[in-house]
DNA sequence: TACTAAGCTCTTTTT
DNA sequence: GAGCTTAGTA
C-alpha cells in the first residue's frame, strides 16, 4: 500500500473508510480529487468489481480525468467503472430501460435551444402573448420545477406556484409546461432536466429497476455534492438505500449552482440522512500561496451559511495580492496583457501556466483584443460551443431524424432546409394536423408517403420523406461516419456550403468537415467514451454517436489542446476545479460583479461571494483583481463603483497597484478617457448637451450614413464621469471604416485629430465618439460584418 | 415562397 | 452586439 504514503493523515483515514456513509468536506486546493481516486483504487483492491462501482461528477472532464488517474494506480479494470455526469450516466440508466417509461430506446436529447424553441411555438399556438412568456423566462420556470421533482400535474396543482405565477401576471405558465411535457414525449425526447426527473421516475415506479441499480451500486461516490439539486439528491438516496457505501465529497464553500436549482443544505443536512455518518475534513490547501489563502478566508467567513472550518496552508507566504483599477474595459484589458507578457518573461513562465477569469462571457470581448494586439495565444471557453453553431447542428438534425423520426425539433430545423420548396402554409397545415390526433407528424408524413397519391401541396413533402426513409435504410447497415458523409452529400447541405466563398461559409464548411472527422474517429477509436463510460461493445452506429454528443461540452472537445501553449480565458463557473499558477480576475464592479440580478437577496450574494471565493483559490503563486472604472456594455456606458467584495478581503493580503501608468491614456485613440472630472487633472467639457448627427439612412441631409443619439446613465454622484456629447455613428453599408473616418473629418473640420489603432479597410463599423471643444475623442468601434 | 434589410430588445452563471 | 422579428421585394 505504498501509493497512500502520498497521502497526508486525513487524506488517508478518508480514503481506507470505504464502509458506510461518508462525507468529505475538502476546501479549495485540498487534493479533493487525490483522495476520491485513491478511495476508488482502495475500493477495487478490496477485490470490488469494477462495474459495481458508481462516481458521479459534473464535467465529462473530471470524470475523465478521475478514470484515468485511477488507471495509473489500479490499471485497465478502470475502465470499467461507473463513472460519468449525472446526465450521461442517468442517460445510459435510462436507455436500458425507455420502453419501462414510455420512450423509445433512442430517444433524442433536445438541448436548451431545442427546448425554448418548442416553448416558442407552444406559446404562439397557445395565443398568449410572446412578451410575457418569453421563452427563456418560461424555460427557466420549468426547469426550476423539474428540478424539483415537480411535474405537470404537481404543478397546476401548486397554489404556490401558481400564486406565484399570477403574482408575475403570467398565470398561464402551468398549461405551456403541461403542452411542453406531451410533446416532448410525443416526440421521443428528454430534455436536460429530464434526464433526471425521468430517471428519478423510473426508479420510483418501477421497483424491479431500483432493486436491480441498489444491488448492482455497492459503492456510490458524488463529487462536488454542494451542487447537487433535489432530484439528484432523490435519486443518489435512493440507489444507496441497499448498500449505504455512500461517499459524497464537496465544499460548501464552492457552491456556485443555486440558479440551477443546486441546493447547499444537501450537503450541509446530509448527516440527518445518515446518523451513523463519518465526517472527514481537509483543510490542508497544498495549491496557493499564504497571502491567497488567507484572503480567500477572509472572504468567505462573511457567509452565514456554511460549515465551520479553517482553510490553512503550509506553503510559503508569497506575493501579496494586487489589485489595479483601470480607466475603461479596454485599459482592463490591455493592463492585464501587458502585465501578462511581463510577468512571463521575467518567471520563464508557458503561456497555460495563465489564466483570465471574469463573471460573464460578454467580458471576453476587450480581453481577446488585447491579447490578440499583443500576439498573445489565447483559449476561450464557453461561449459558443462547437455542437452548437447553426451548421453543426442541422447536420445533427439529419441525424437525430434518422435515428428518432419523431423529434419535432430535429424535423422543424431541416425539414426545410435546404430550402426544398415547403413553406409556412405547407408546415402550418402539417403541425395543426398533427396537434389533432396528438401525433408525432412523422406519423402523418408516413401515411401520406404509403398513399398512392400525395395529398394536394404535399409532394415536395412526400419527396422529403422518402429521403429520410433511404438515409434510415443505409444507417441499419453502415457506421456512423458512412451515412453521415453520404447525408451531407445527399441533402443538398454539403453543396450549399461550397457555394458560399464568404469567410464565414468556409468556416462553417470546415466545420462541417471537423464534425464528420469527430464522427470517424468515434467509430474507429477505442478510447473510453467520456460521455457513457462505455468502451467495449461500444456502440458505433448512429445512435451511438448522437448519445455520445448529446451531453459534450465546449470544455470537453479537445482535451488534446489542454497543453497547448495558450493562455485561458473562461468565466469562473467553468474555472472551477482548476488551477493556474498566475490568475487575473477581471471587471470587480458592483453590478457586474456581484451581478445586479444577485444583489438582491441575502443567499444569492452569499452565492456569488463564493463564486469570487472559487476565483480567488484557482491561483497558486500570484493572483490580480483589476476593475474597470467605465465599462461599455450593450450599447451603454456604465460607470460601476469597485465591486464591494474588495473591501471584503483582508487588507493586510492587498497590494493595490496606485493606476500606475494606466490612468490616463493617450487623446485620440480607442479607450480614450471619457472621465470629465472638475479638478485640476482632468479635461473640461463645455457642451454638456448630447447631440444628434445627421438625419436617417442617407436619405435625408446626411448623405453619409446615420447617428444615433444614446442616452447617458449617469452616475448617482453627478460630479464627474459623464460623457459629454456621446454620438452613435454608424456609416451606411457602402462606407467602409476609411470612409466613415473621412466623414467625420469632413463634418467636424480638418484640425480635428482622429484615428483608430489598427486598420479594418473591410469591416463596416460602428463608431462611438465625444467631441470635446474642437476635437473629435474617438472612444470605440466596433466591427461588425465584413462586406461583400 | 425566399431572401434581405432594418428595427427592437436586453443584458449571468450551465449540465 | 447578437439574435430575432417584421416589412418589403423578387
Amino acid at each position: 500500500m505504498s501509493h497512500l504514503d502520498a497521502l497526508n493523515e486525513p487524506q488517508r483515514q478518508a480514503v481506507l473508510c470505504t464502509q458506510g456513509p461518508v462525507m468529505i468536506v475538502a476546501g479549495a486546493g485540498s487534493g479533493k480529487t487525490r483522495v476520491l481516486t485513491y478511495r476508488i483504487a482502495q475500493i477495487l483492491q478490496q477485490g470490488t468489481d469494477p462495474f459495481q462501482i458508481l462516481a458521479l461528477t459534473f464535467t465529462n472532464k473530471a470524470a475523465r480525468e478521475m478514470r484515468n488517474r485511477i488507471e495509473g494506480i489500479a490499471g485497465q479494470q478502470a475502465r470499467h467503472l461507473w463513472m460519468g455526469t449525472f446526465h450521461s450516466i442517468f442517460a445510459r440508466l435510462l436507455r436500458g430501460n425507455a420502453e419501462k417509461i414510455g420512450y423509445p430506446t433512442h430517444f433524442s436529447i433536445y438541448d436548451t435551444e431545442d427546448s425554448k424553441s418548442l416553448i416558442k411555438t407552444i406559446v404562439a399556438e397557445m395565443q398568449l402573448e410572446s412578451d410575457l412568456y418569453k421563452a427563456g423566462y418560461v424555460y427557466n420556470r420549468i426547469s426550476s420545477a423539474k428540478n424539483s421533482l415537480i411535474g405537470p400535474e404537481q404543478y397546476a396543482n401548486s397554489a404556490e406556484l401558481l400564486a406565484q405565477d399570477a403574482s408575475a401576471s403570467r398565470p398561464h405558465i402551468h398549461q405551456i409546461y403541461s403542452a411542453y411535457a406531451q410533446r416532448c414525449f410525443r416526440a421521443g425526447a428528454m430534455d436536460f432536466d429530464d434526464l433526471l426527473l425521468k430517471t428519478y421516475a423510473l426508479i420510483t415506479e418501477h421497483s424491479d429497476v431500483l432493486n436491480r441499480f441498489q444491488h448492482q451500486f455497492r459503492y456510490i461516490l458524488v463529487d462536488e455534492y454542494q451542487d447537487t439539486n433535489l432530484a439528484q439528491y432523490r435519486i443518489i438516496k435512493m440507489l444507496a438505500a441497499a448498500h449505504r457505501n455512500l461517499c459524497v465529497v464537496g465544499d460548501d464553500a464552492q457552491s456556485i449552482y443555486g440558479f440551477r436549482g443546486a441546493n447547499i443544505q444537501n450537503i450541509l443536512k446530509f448527516k440527518d440522512d445518515y446518523p451513523e455518518l463519518k465526517t472527514f475534513q481537509l483543510e490542508q490547501n497544498y495549491r496557493s500561496t499564504g497571502y491567497i489563502v488567507q484572503a480567500a478566508g477572509s472572504l468567505i467567513a462573511r457567509n452565514i451559511h456554511q460549515f465551520e472550518k479553517k482553510l490553512w496552508t503550509g506553503n510559503e507566504q508569497g506575493a501579496k495580492i494586487r489589485l489595479s483599477s483601470a480607466v475603461s474595459d479596454g485599459e482592463e484589458g490591455r493592463f492585464i496583457a501587458s502585465d501578462l507578457m511581463e510577468a512571463r518573461l521575467r518567471n520563464q513562465l508557458n503561456y497555460s501556466e495563465f489564466a483570465i477569469l471574469y463573471r460573464t462571457n460578454a467580458q471576453s470581448r476587450p480581453l481577446e483584443e488585447a491579447l490578440r494586439r499583443q500576439n498573445i495565444p489565447y483559449r476561450i471557453y464557453g461561449g459558443l460551443s462547437f455542437y452548437q453553431r447553426k451548421e453543426i447542428k442541422d447536420m445533427l438534425a439529419y441525424l437525430r431524424l434518422i435515428v428518432n423520426p419523431s423529434d419535432e425539433e430535429a424535423l422543424r430545423r431541416i425539414i426545410n432546409y435546404p430550402t426544398r420548396g415547403i413553406g409556412k402554409t405547407t408546415l402550418d397545415r402539417l403541425y395543426a394536423w398533427a396537434g389533432e390526433r396528438n401525433e408525432p407528424i412523422w406519423t402523418l408524413l408516413t401515411a401520406m408517403a404509403d398513399q398512392p397519391t400525395a395529398p394536394q401541396g404535399m409532394n415536395k413533402v412526400v419527396d422529403f420523406v422518402f429521403m429520410i426513409r433511404g438515409f434510415q435504410t443505409m444507417s441499419a447497415r453502415e457506421d456512423a461516419y458512412q451515412v453521415a458523409q453520404h447525408v451531407s452529400k445527399h441533402t443538398g447541405l454539403h453543396r450549399l456550403l461550397v457555394e458560399d466563398k464568404s469567410v464565414e461559409g468556409i468556416s462553417r464548411m470546415q466545420n462541417i468537415e471537423e464534425l464528420l472527422n469527430a464522427i470517424r474517429e468515434y467509430t474507429e477509436e477505442d478510447e473510453v467514451d467520456p460521455a457513457t463510460g462505455e468502451v467495449e461493445g461500444r456502440d458505433r452506429s448512429l445512435a451511438g454517436f448522437l448519445q455520445h454528443v448529446a451531453l459534450l461540452t465546449d470544455a470537453d472537445l479537445d482535451a488534446d489542446d489542454e497543453n497547448a501553449e495558450k493562455v485561458s480565458l473562461m468565466t469562473i463557473h467553468q474555472a472551477k476545479g482548476l488551477e493556474f499558477s498566475h490568475v487575473y480576475v477581471a471587471g470587480l464592479e458592483e453590478t457586474l460583479f456581484p451581478s445586479s440580478m444577485s444583489m438582491e437577496s441575502r443567499a444569492d450574494l452569499e452565492e456569488e461571494r463564493r463564486l469570487f471565493y472559487v476565483a480567488i483559490t484557482r491561483a497558486e503563486k500570484r493572483l490580480t483583481l483589476t476593475y474597470a472604472q467605465t465599462r461599455f456594455r450593450h450599447g451603454n456606458f456604465l460607470y460601476p463603483e469597485p465591486s464591494r467584495f474588495l473591501s471584503e478581503l483582508d487588507p493586510s493580503c492587498l497590494d493595490w497597484q496606485k493606476n500606475s501608468g494606466h490612468q490616463a491614456a493617450p487623446p485620440f485613440r480607442m479607450g480614450s478617457t471619457i472621465t470629465r472630472s472638475g479638478s485640476a487633472s482632468g479635461h473640461s467639457y463645455g457642451n454638456t448637451r448630447a447631440q444628434t448627427y445627421g438625419s436617417s439612412n442617407g436619405k435625408g441631409s446626411n448623405p453619409y450614413g446615420k447617428a444615433v443619439h444614446k442616452p447617458v446613465r449617469s452616475q448617482p454622484t453627478p460630479s464627474n464621469s459623464e460623457p459629454a456629447n456621446l454620438v452613435q455613428f454608424e456609416p451606411d453599408d457602402t462606407t467602409n471604416l476609411k470612409a466613415g473616418m473621412k466623414v467625420l473629418h469632413q463634418r467636424f473640420g480638418k484640425g480635428d485629430v482622429l484615428s483608430v489603432e489598427g486598420d479594418a479597410p473591410d469591416h463596416k463599423a460602428t463608431i462611438r465618439f465625444i467631441q470635446q471643444g474642437e476635437k473629435i475623442i474617438l472612444l470605440k468601434f466596433a466591427r461588425m460584418k465584413i462586406i461583400g
